[in-house]
DNA sequence: AACTATTTATAAGA
DNA sequence: TTCTTATAAATAGTT
C-alpha cells in the first residue's frame, strides 16, 4: 500500500528503514488492537526495533497473563545452564522473582478454577471460566466413562472366564461322582467332600499378575489433588 | 477496509466475529512478518482466539528468546532494592529449587483442571477432579447469575427513571401546548422549539458515577499501549 | 472459499 | 517528524 510496489526484503537505507518501522509499527499495533477488540481474542505483541528499542501490546488480561498461557501451551522448558555454578546462581537470583511473580499467577488461576476469589470478575470473564471448565468437566467425564468402560469389559471378561473355569469343574466333579458311584470306595483320598456341592468358586490361578487390579479405586499414587502428597494443605492455598 | 465502517467493539455475531478473525488474524500475521522483514525487527505476536486455540509468529530468533529478552527488559526496569544483597542471592539460590518443583506441580494442576494431559489418572482421581470442577461450575455459574441480575435490576431501575423522567416532560410540554394556545404570543423565549416534539430522550444525571458500568467487557483500563518512549500518539484514539 | 466495493495503510514526496 | 497524496492492500459484506 503505497507508491509502490515494496520488495520483501530488508530495506537497505537506513533511514527508509527507520520510517518505515515506525509507520508500520503504528498500523500493525493498531491492527492488533482491532482484532483483540472486534473478535475478543486475547493477544500479544512484543516488538524489538532494529535498535533494541521494545514496543509491545496486549489484551487487558495483561501480558505477564497471555505469556503465561502461552507457556502453559507450548511448554518449551527454559534450559538453566546449570552446569556453571555461578551462572547457576546468578540465574536462581535473576530468576527467582520471576519464578515467585509467575507461581502466584498461577496460584491464583488455580483459585478460579476452584470457583473462588472470583470478586474481580466481570461478566465476560466469567463467561470464559465457565466455558472453560466446561470444556474442562466433558473431557474429563469422557475419558472417566472410557475408563470405566474398559473396567467393565474387563470384569466381564474375567467372569466369563471364571464362568468357564467353573463350569469345567463341575464336569470334572460329575464325572468323578459317576465313577465314584461304579465303584465308591470312600475314605481314602477326599474326606469331607460332599456330593451335592454343584458349583466351586475358585480364584484363577493367574489373577494377580494377568489381570490388572480392577479395584475400583484401584492404587492410587496420590498425583497431588485433595489428599496432598506429604501431607501439607494444598500448597497452592 | 471493507465495504462499509466497523464501530471498533465486539463483533456480536459470532459467525461474523469467527469469519472477521479468520480474515484479520492472518492479515496481522502478514503485516507481523512484514515489518520484521523489511525493517528488520524482532517480533513475536501471540493470538489466542475466543474459542482458545493458539496462533503465533515469531521471528526467527524464536519465540523463546524473544519472551526472554521481553522479560529480561521488563524486569530490568524493575529495581530490587537489594538491601541485603548477598544473603538475598543465597537465599535465592536456596529458595529456588524449591520454588520451581512447586510451579511445577501448578502448572500440571491447572492442566489438569484444563482437562488435558490426564493419561496418568486412575478412576478415583477422575471421580475427585470431576466433583471439583463441578462444584466450581456450579459456583461460578451462581456468582454469573448473581451478576447478571444486578445488571438487569440496574437497567430496569434505570428504565423506570428514565420513563418517569418522560412522563415529566411530557406533562410540562403539554401545559406549555395549552398556554401557548390560550396566548400564542411567540418569539422572546426559546426560539426554535418545536412543539410537536413528544418524547425526550436524556440521560438521568447521575448516570456515569453511580451507575457502574455495565458494559459487557468492562471498564477497561487499557494495561496496552506501553509504547515507550514519546509514545502517545495512538493514532486510533 | 471467491468476489468486489470500499476503506485503510502506507510509500514517496514535501 | 509530520502532512499530503497516489496507490497498494486489506477486508466487510455478499454470493
Amino acid at each position: 500500500m503505497g507508491r509502490g510496489r515494496v520488495e520483501m526484503k530488508r530495506i537497505e537505507n537506513k533511514i527508509s528503514r527507520q520510517v518505515t518501522f515506525s509507520k508500520r509499527r503504528s498500523g500493525l499495533l493498531k491492527k492488533t488492537h482491532e482484532i483483540s477488540v472486534l473478535c475478543d481474542a486475547e493477544v500479544a505483541l512484543i516488538v524489538f526495533s532494529p535498535k533494541g528499542k521494545l514496543f509491545e501490546y496486549s489484551t487487558e488480561s495483561s501480558m505477564e497473563s497471555i505469556l503465561e498461557r502461552y507457556e502453559s501451551y507450548s511448554y518449551a522448558e527454559r534450559k538453566l545452564n546449570a552446569n556453571d555454578s555461578q551462572t547457576y546462581k546468578e540465574n536462581c537470583t535473576l530468576e527467582y522473582p520471576k519464578l515467585m511473580a509467575r507461581t502466584k499467577l498461577l496460584q491464583r488461576n488455580i483459585r478460579h478454577f476452584m470457583g473462588e476469589d472470583l470478586d474481580s470478575f466481570n461478566l465476560r470473564e466469567f463467561q470464559g471460566l465457565e466455558q472453560q471448565l466446561d470444556t474442562a468437566l466433558k473431557r474429563i467425564r469422557t475419558r472417566k466413562n472410557q475408563l470405566m468402560q474398559e473396567s467393565i469389559s474387563q470384569l466381564q471378561k474375567k467372569e466369563k472366564e471364571l464362568q468357564e473355569r467353573n463350569n469345567l469343574i463341575s464336569k470334572k466333579l460329575k464325572e468323578n461322582e459317576k465313577m465314584h458311584a461304579v465303584q465308591p470306595q470312600w475314605g481314602q483320598t477326599n474326606p469331607g467332600q460332599s456330593s451335592t456341592m454343584t458349583f466351586v468358586q475358585q480364584q484363577p490361578p493367574s489373577q494377580s499378575p494377568q489381570v490388572p487390579n480392577l479395584t475400583i479405586g484401584g492404587p492410587f499414587q496420590g498425583k497431588g489433588f485433595t489428599s496432598t502428597e506429604e501431607g501439607q494443605n494444598s500448597p497452592w492455598l
